[in-house]
DNA sequence: AAATTGTGAAGCCGTTCGGCTTCACATATA
DNA sequence: TATATGTGAAGCCGAACGGCTTCACAATTT
């Protein structure tokens, strides 16, 4: 089974999920208070999104509170990152050009 | 149908061509030979990938070249950001709660 | 005009997904 | 001990997905 932070994040309740855990750690049944979905379902996203690591389960006596595991957000960002470097260097190539045609042109 | 950014990025082939194309504008053909993969399936990634508006393409005579819009990867990042943000506000009532405790110390 | 090449669209098939319902188990409460 | 509550697991179903094959069309080349 797929199973990686991108797939993770590709489903829409998914993400209102995480966004709602950042601010503040929960359990399953507060978080589905938020959706217009059985608890179930919602815990079957906190398994995908345990599973991933993006969320932590943190049993507190007959609770368990999911909480985000930021550090795995980051991954995300880094992959972002191929692409700010890729257009940087392209904007470099720009440069490069642009600071050839303005020497070239006397 | 589902389509959007994170729905398109959610798969690794997508994700690779995503990455190829930053570098240099490429044909259908030119991407699938870059991968194990028939040139309709990789047609039909860039169809999806081109209706999240990631890709664009530019017909030159019998060719296609397909660009990435950089500008629609920020998206991803907005995304990112209220993650940094909501950190950002854990962090502060955090130091808020160490300057009380410091003060309180005399 | 005829043949070749680049591309997209349609349909098929097996797999995955997202929701639901039902059941089982562990913890807390009476 | 008996009951109520919080949670996870398994199974079902319809929809979507990712790959494939086949066909159709447009632009180029001969």
């Amino acid at each position: 089974m797929r199973r990686d932070i991108f797939q993770a994040i590709a489903d829409p309740t998914r993400r209102a999920i995480l966004v709602l855990v950042a601010v503040q750690a929960m359990t399953p049944n507060a978080i589905a208070e938020h959706f217009d979905i059985k608890r179930q379902s919602i815990s079957k996203h906190l398994r995908i999104l345990s599973e991933c690591d993006l969320l932590v389960p943190r049993q507190e006596g007959r609770e368990i509170f999911y909480e985000l595991k930021i550090d795995k957000m980051k991954e995300i960002d880094t992959w972002l990152d191929q692409f700010r470097k890729i257009m940087e260097e392209s904007f470099k190539r720009l440069d490069d050009v642009l600071y050839t045609i303005k020497n070239k042109k006397p």
